[in-house]
Order: structure tokens, then C-alpha cells, then sequence
RNA sequence: GCCUGGGUGGCGAAAUCGGUAGACGCGCCAGACUCAAAAUCUGGUAUGGGCAACCAUGUGAGAGUUCGAGUCUCUCCCCAGGCACCA
């Protein structure tokens, strides 16, 4: 999948970098003997964090940890390109997260690891004429050199590649755990087939009637598919939101997607034998024992429904058809079994449809009213039946003006009454009319008393509809886990024992997928062919692999488990560990990771595996880098090479500019010559330090301190990264004000604040300001202490009517009478005053005073 | 169409509860240093007027509430992202 992605493959070589790149640096001339060298202070505390093992833990270590902190990030899918600027971004602001809760004393533990299984890279190794077996291992050393590089607080004792045995084993585990727990099943189901990567897709996984992948349209077939039934637990994904600690959006993303919908089942009970497609004939035909169900969530306009509508590929449509309209019924069904997903799925397209000749009654009045089919019901939602209500429903009103269908109002709004006409489907509320005993109740009451005088006779029942649908997780393709089935002749299909786990990926040279259906494993005949795990009968393997979405939906559980290869999760690391801490990642994974995610925690939850049912009690979501108004892509040809500006300015340079474009959790801009700024800021405190002299930190310089401490105190832990640096900067602002030689009393708290952004040159100022034992290791965060945040003076603005018209220094503790005496002793305000009556007047303690003076003609 | 965000200088952006709009940074202008340039340092920089003190205007548009609105209310426009025939 890749997480926090942007790149396409469908693209030429990356276009050389563009023009703007500044000129290489030269830092300050020196004002000592030594200057900022950011290659330099990097390597050498690289070299020292791994010397110490100040960013790993060992299993001991994790299992002892007082005050465990997990701190998490998507892991990345390791593209051939290296990492992407906006993985950067993504993972600086994590990391800033990480070490400052380090600062506060947490132990904190951020793993990292690769999602390299997949389409995405099956099709990329496809397009470059490699083998993913030999190409994921490059790109996963290359990742790992340039996160090292970048300076992450990254624990590589504990991290996890999903295309490793050792890994994948685990995930077929899970797989199993949930198909022994019920929770999966195998379905023949209609699937959505993508001609060119020649699979199946999840629901998840067109978007717009298109692949996600290559945009080609995708059409329908029917295969065998292993399915985890997510749609179980849709009632309690959904509560459980209000209890996460989410970003909002992302709530709401998952609200939508799993989609609730509170209403009724209806029974509409069919007439007996109707003849000819003469609507409204032989009015006094007997109902009959057939009833078709119908979900709405407008009970209360039932007195309105003129017609009903059945998907095309509802179950009683054979038997509704009348033998006259048996041909037009068939053509219909057929044409829409030919169109493919995009064509059906066109909100905006004219309805279509056709009558089967048969009528049912409906039950609130005894109308005989026609059954039609329409391919916009869809069958995969509600009950496949819908009862048409053109009055009050957009779609039922189109289908009823193009078919000429009665058209009835059953809702007077404001100002409407019974006979008002209807030009569109009125769909505000209103009264209820023409509905007999119901008439005059509201939509709301009108909804609950239909349904209940129903559900006396046993007609309906209130019910509430989810929009999620179930999890397909088969892929016939080859670069991922394989499915641990065996299906046997006699036994039919059987879960590979868990001892015989991994079921391993054999080498393929050719892994091309062909249109059999099929995975190439099935051309493996030796992977292929494998005795019944249970009767021991010549069987063979199932050949599709699983979803990735399976891979990157259960590896923050895996993490603290990693030392364990007996085991996919040790029980006492788990329950000392998550659920996690802080997870940040983009929003782009909003429904489909985080939701599977989600839903397997409750799963293993549910199986007594775990014992917590939401992984994540946080959840942030970073906005989208982009570049001059557009988004950062390949073949947009404004590609930011990571090396390429670390190689110029230095990690740290590099994370705090991305930290200081805009606010974290939305779209922000990079534009490249804003980085001499935060270059500027790093030099002059390296030459500051340089310079410090000990002595007593200056009141006025101590005052700026104290307030600095307090609002990145706030800011950080808040991810609100730019103005926190602004802060650090104004303060540096000060101690270097007009010449000013700092101390290092002054220079020390802000070095240890500045630690999360640039942890190199922190380390190195921390340690040249006189301090052993390492900034990380030893150094805690600082505390402000409000006494001194105090000042003895402040400006106030004095308003005449509104207007500022002048600002006038005054005691921080003056009252009232002092500040308006203050204010109008100034030459300006007096000039305004000057005659005039002051009407009342409006004192804001330490902002303004504001003197409203009698009207003046 | 619906749901989220968002719209503030030349640019990225700040602005607790409604209380000095534009912090911080980039860029630009001027000056210092330099033979010169780069780098660095100092000062200036919303717009219009004025030598200046100041004055007027100004947070997508329009109205409203208020002593006071970027912030609250109503109507509308635009941009980004997500969902979209879900009954």
C-alpha cells in the first residue's frame, strides 16, 4: 500500500532538479575558531546514539520500561525512488513527538519498518523489468540509510519487514486465528475485476467506478474470494469512535464510510397472478404468500410509495416477471450485467428501468401499486428492494417522471398544504397528508407511529443499515503472503496447521499475472501440489495471496513482539506496550487502513488475544506537503530529493524547515528558499554558544526565557511545530538583541527545546555548553515557572470609539483608574477627548482602553 | 449534491474568552564590512496620503450583533480533500 506515498509509476525518469536551488551555503565567518558543520556534528552523533544505544531497546529493556511511551508512524512502502520529502515531513513531525516525550522522562519506544508487499511494488517491479524478491531488499536498504540519515530516534532492534518470513508467518497467523474464530468465510461473490492489473479489487479500491491503481475500468465477475466479515462489527467500529482520541476528520471519514442508516423493513406482500402489463388491471386480485422486503428510513411517507423498485439481480425477479414482459425483463437484467462498475455506479445518468408485470400491496393503505427493476438499487445494500416515493425522494421522483409514474404528496412543508403541486421531490420536513390516522403528525413522529402500527400486524421492523461492506481479502497475484488453505476434494478447504507456518512465497522468475483468474502460484506444481493437512489426500494450495491492507493492518502489534520467533505477540510486551501512544500518519489512510486496523484489534480482542479492542487511543493526522500550489509527484517533475538537501544543509536544517512551513495537520508549502531561515537560526546559536559567557541570565532576557518555556511546552506536545520554532527563534532574538553576549544559563533551555527539531546540533551545543552525559540521555525538558513570566510594565492600546489612537506603557499591576488616567494623559487620545463627553469606557486589563464618546453630530 | 478543512502583506504564515491584525521566517530595499562579490551584521518593509507627528483604508463578498469582529450570526462566492443513485 505505502504508507504516506505520492509517487506514480507512470511516469518518465525524474526530470533534473529544478532551477531554484540555492547556491551552497557558507556559514557565518567565524567569530571563533570553529564553525557550524552539520555533515560533521550529524555523523558524529549518529556514530555516539548508536554507540550508547540511546535510541534502542533491548527485550529486557522493553519488558522494564517504568513509563512506556509508543510512539508510532506508517511505515513506508520502499520505493525503488528512496524516500519521498513527504514521508519526511510525516516522520520528523512523529519523531519530534517521540523525543520530546523522551525529554519528559517517557521511555519511549518508535519502531519503524517496511510495507513492501503488495501491488504497488509487484507492478512497479513489473514495469522496471525486476524481480521484487532481489529489488524490495535494495529499496529497503536504501530506506534504512536515509532514515538513519535523517536522524529518527529510531529503534532498529525492533523492526519488521513485511515480505520476511518471519513476518509474513505471523500474518498468516492472524488470518488463521480469525478464519478459526468465524470471521471469515469463502463466498462466490461478485467481485470487482480490473482488467490491466488483471485482479481483484476491494470495494476500498475503485474509486469512482475506476482502479485506484491504474484508473482502468473495472468490471464485474464472479470468483471464490475469502471475505473477513468487518460488516460484524460495524455497530461497534462506529460507537467506539466517540471514545478515540482522533484527529476530527478522520472521525468523521470513518463515520461516513461505515455509513449508518436508521429506518424500517418493510413486507410488501405480492398480488396473485397478474397477466399483461396492464397497469392498475384486475384491482381485486388476492394478495399471495410472496412478500418482498424493502429497507427505508422514510417509514413515514409509506402513504406516498407509488411504485416499488428491485435491483435487476434481485432474487424474486424471475418469479415476479410476467410471461409478456419475460423479454423486455431479460434484456434489461442482461445489459446491466454487461456494464461495468463505472457506468452503473454515475449518480448524474438518466434512470433506467423496466416493469415485471406483477404488483404488490402496500401495507399501510392496500394500494396495488407496480413492481419495477432499476439499476439504481443496488442489490449490496439494505434488502435490494426499494419502495418508490417520488414525492419526497430525489432519485424516486426522476424514475417516476421518466417512467410516468403517480407522483404523490405525503409531507406538507412550511406554507404547503395536501393539494400543493410538487416540481421537485420535497425532502424537508413537514406534516403528514393524505396518510390517514397519521395525518398532521411530524416526519420524526410520523416515522415511529407507521412503524409500530406495522409491526402489530407484523408487516415491518425498525433496522438500521451499514453502507461498509464486507473485506475481500484474496489477491490473485504474486508478490504477497499466501492464503495458509489447503483445499482438499474430499474435506474441502483446510487451515494449514499453525505449526506449519510460513506457508513460504516461492521464488518466481515469471510472476506475471495472466487473465486465468488465477495466481501465477498456481504455475508453481511442486508449491502447488501438497497433501491434506487433514486427510492426508492429494490437495493443493490455495493460490491467492492476502491483501496488503492484511500486512499493514496488525504491525504495531508485531513491534514490541520482534525478539520473540516463537510467538506473534508475547503477552507481557503487549499489555506493557499498547495500545499505542501517539500514531501520526496521513489522512489518506483515514478509512481503509485505520478501519482494518481497527477491526482486527477487535477481532484478536474478541478471540481473547488481545485484551484492548482500539489500537490506537491517538490518532494525528499530518496535512499534505506540497510544492508551489501542487502536489509533489514525479510526473509533475517538482520531485524534492531528500539526499540531495540533507547532503546541503543537514538533517537538522532540513527537519526544522519542514516543521516550520506551516501548521502540521494541514496541506502546507514547501518552497525551497525558505530554508535559509531555519539555516540562519541553527548557525547564529551555534556562534552564540560559541561566545556564552557564564554569569546570571539578565531579568529582561530570563522574563523572554520563562514565557519561551511556557508556550512550547504547550505547542509541541500539541503538534503545533511552527509556532513553537517562531518562539524559539523571538527568544534567540533576544539574547543576541544589539550585540549581546549570552550566557549559557540563557542558552541551555533552549537548546534542550530545540532537541526534538535538530537532535544533532543540540547534542553538540548541549555538550559544548558544559554538559556530560548526553542531551538525550540525561537532559530533561525544561520547566517554566510563571513567577517570572511576569513583566512589571506593559503597552496598552487606548481606543477613542474603537479606533486605536495611541498605546501608552503602564504598570503591569496599575488599576483601573491608573491605566484611563494613563491613556488620557497623551497628547493624541487628548486631542480626540478634547471637548467631547465620555459616554463609558471599557478597561481590558493589560490590552487596551476604550473610550466611547457622547454622539457627536 | 453531501461532509470536512481553508480563503489574512510580494510569499510561507501568526493572532487564548470577541480586545493593539500581520508575531516568526522568506523575499525585497537601504546601510556596514569588502578592491568587488558571496556570506555575515544593522535598519526598514500591509496599502494610499504626508517631510513628519499622524490620517484614511485593510483579514474572499455582502449584511447583522457589539463600545469593539480575522474571530460570533445570516446570505453568498472561491480553493483543497473526502464521499457520492446507500433507499
Amino acid at each position: 500500500m505505502g504508507f504516506g506515498f505520492d509517487f506514480d509509476y507512470h511516469s518518465e525518469p525524474a526530470p533534473a532538479a529544478s532551477g531554484r536551488i540555492p547556491k551552497t551555503l557558507e556559514t557565518a565567518r567565524p567569530m571563533t575558531s570553529e564553525r557550524y558543520d552539520p555533515q560533521a556534528v550529524e555523523a558524529k552523533w549518529q556514530a555516539e546514539w548508536e554507540r550508547r544505544g540511546t535510541n534502542t531497546f533491548t527485550e529486557a529493556a522493553l519488558r522494564d520500561a517504568r513509563d512506556p511511551y509508543y510512539n508510532l508512524m506508517m511505515f513506508p512502502y520502499p520505493s525503488a525512488e528512496g524516500l519521498h520529502i513527504g514521508n519526511l515531513y510525516a516522520y520528523t513531525g512523529a519523531d519530534v513527538n517521540g523525543r520530546y516525550w523522551r525529554l519528559m522522562g517517557k521511555d519511549v519506544f518508535e519502531p519503524i519498518g517496511f510495507d513492501a508487499f503488495g501491488i504497488h511494488s509487484e507492478n512497479y517491479a513489473l514495469k522496471a523489468g525486476r524481480n521484487p524478491n532481489e529489488l524490495i531488499p535494495e529499496n529497503i536498504a536504501n530506506f534504512t540509510r536515509q532514515l538513519k540519515r535523517f536522524g529518527g530516534m529510531y529503534d532498529w532492534n525492533h523492526t519488521v519487514d513485511s515480505t520476511s518470513p518471519d513476518y509474513y508467518k505471523w500474518t498468516q497467523w492472524v488470518f488463521l486465528k480469525l478464519l478459526a474464530g468465524g470471521l471469515v468465510e469463502r463466498r462466490l461473490a461478485p467481485v470487482n475485476w480490473c482488467p490491466s492489473c488483471k485482479t481483484v479489487l476491494a470495494n476500498e479500491q475503485v474509486v469512482a467506478g475506476l482502479c485506484e491503481r491504474c484508473d482502468a475500468s473495472v468490471e464485474q465477475r464472479e470468483l471464490p474470494q475469502w471475505f473477513f466479515k468487518i460488516t460484524d462489527y460495524a455497530a461497534r467500529l462506529l460507537d467506539n469512535i466517540d471514545g478515540i482520541d482522533w484527529s476530527a476528520v478522520t472521525k468523521k471519514a470513518q463515520t461516513n464510510w461505515i455509513g449508518r442508516s436508521e429506518g424500517a423493513e418493510v413486507d410488501f406482500a405480492v398480488t396473485a397472478g397478474e397477466e399483461a402489463g396492464v397497469r392498475g388491471a384486475n384491482a381485486n386480485a388476492p394478495a399471495t404468500q410472496v412478500r418482498i422486503r424493502v429497507f427505508t428510513t422514510r417509514p413515514d411517507t409509506l402513504f406516498g410509495a407509488t411504485y416499488m423498485v428491485l435491483a435487476p439481480e434481485h432474487p424474486l425477479v424471475p418469479a415476479l416477471t410476467t410471461a409478456s414482459q419475460r423479454r423486455e425483463v431479460e434484456a434489461y437484467r442482461d445489459a446491466v450485467a454487461r456494464q461495468d462498475v463505472v457506468e452503473r455506479q454515475k449518480a448524474d445518468k438518466a434512470k433506467t428501468g423496466v416493469f415485471t408485470g406483477s404488483f404488490c400491496i402496500n401495507p399501510v393503505n392496500g394500494v396495488k401499486i407496480p413492481v419495477w427493476l432499476a439499476d439504481y438499487v443496488l442489490m449490496d445494500y439494505g434488502t435490494g428492494a426499494v419502495m418508490a416515493v417520488p414525492g419526497h425522494d430525489v432519485r424516486d421522483f426522476e424514475f417516476a417522471t421518466a417512467f410516468d409514474l403517480p407522483i404523490a404528496r405525503v409531507v406538507a412543508g412550511p406554507g404547503d398544504d395536501a393539494g400543493t403541486p410538487l416540481a421537485e421531490a420535497f425532502v424537508g420536513d413537514g406534516a403528514l397528508v393524505r396518510s390517514g390516522q397519521f395525518d398532521g403528525l411530524s416526519v420524526a413522529d410520523g416515522k415511529r407511529a407507521i412503524v409500530e402500527s406495522l409491526a402489530a400486524r407484523g408487516l415491518a421492523k425498525p433496522r438500521v443499515h451499514y453502507r461498509l461492506h464486507d473485506w475481500c481479502v484474496s489477491r490473485q497475484r504474486y508478490w504477497g503472503p499466501p492464503i495458509p488453505v489447503v483445499h482438499c476434494q474430499s474435506c474441502g478447504p483446510v487451515p494449514v496447521p499453525e505449526q506449519d507456518l510460513p506457508v513460504e512465497l516461492p521464488y518466481l522468475e515469471d510472476f506475471q499475472p495472466d487473465d486465468s483468474g488465477v495466481s501465477p502460484l498456481a504455475r508453481v506444481a511442486d508449491w502447488y501440489r501438497t497433501p491434506c493437512p487433514k486427510c492426508g489426500a492429494p490437495a493443493h494450495r490455495d493460490t491467492d495471496v492476502t491483501d496488503n491492507f492484511l500486512c499493514s493492518g496488525w504491525y504495531y502489534l508485531r513491534y514490541p513482539s520482534t525478539d520473540r520467533d516463537d510467538m506473534a505477540l508475547d503477552p507481557q510486551l503487549t499489555r506493557k506496550w499498547l495500545p499505542v501512544d501517539s500514531y501520526i500518519g496521513g489522512n489518506e489512510h483515514a478509512v481503509l487502513h485505520l478501519m482494518y486496523a481497527r477491526f482486527l484489534t477487535m477481532a484478536l480482542a474478541d478471540l481473547q488475544i488481545l485484551d484492548f479492542d482500539e489500537p490506537f487511543a491517538k490518532f494525528r493526522a499530518h496535512g499534505l506537503l506540497i510544492r508551489d500550489g501542487r502536489k509533489i509527484s514525479k510526473s509533475r517533475g517538482n520531485l524534492i530529493l531528500p539526499d540531495r538537501i540533507v547532503d546541503e544543509f543537514g538533517a537538522d536544517t532540513v527537519r526544522l524547515y519542514l516543521m516550520f512551513l506551516g501548521p502540521y495537520d494541514q496541506v502546507a508549502d514547501y518552497q525551497e528558499h525558505g530554508i535559509r531561515g531555519p539555516h540562519g537560526f541553527l548557525s547564529r546559536l551555534w556562534q552564540s554558544v560559541a561566545v556564552a559567557e557564564d554569569g546570571e541570565p539578565d531579568a529582561g532576557v530570563e522574563r523572554a526565557l520563562h514565557r519561551t518555556i511556557k508556550q512550547v511546552s504547550e505547542q509541541v506536545p500539541a503538534l503545533q511545530f511552527n509556532t513553537a520554532i517562531a518562539a524559539m527563534m523571538e527568544y534567540l532574538n533576544v539574547v543576541r538583541a544589539k550585540g549581546r553576549t549570552a550566557n549559557r544559563a540563557e542558552l541551555t533551555p533552549l537548546v534542550v527545546m530545540l532537541a526534538p527539531f535538530a537532535p544533532h546540533i543540540a547534542e553538540e551545543l548541549y555538550q559544548r555548553l558544559g554538559h556530560a552525559g548526553g542531551l538525550f540521555d540525561s537532559a530533561r525538558w525544561p520547566a517554566c515557572d510563571e513567577a517570572k513570566t511576569v513583566e512589571a510594565s506593559t503597552e496598552i492600546a487606548v481606543q477613542v470609539n474603537g479606533k486605536v489612537r495611541a498605546r501608552v506603557v503602564v504598570p503591569a499591576a496599575a488599576d483601573e483608574q491608573a491605566v484611563i488616567a494613563a491613556a488620557k494623559s497623551n497628547d493624541n487620545v487628548a486631542r480626540y477627548l478634547n471637548g467631547a463627553q465620555v459616554r463609558k469606557t471599557i478597561v481590558v486589563p493589560g490590552r487596551l482602553v476604550n473610550m466611547v464618546l457622547g454622539k457627536q453630530e
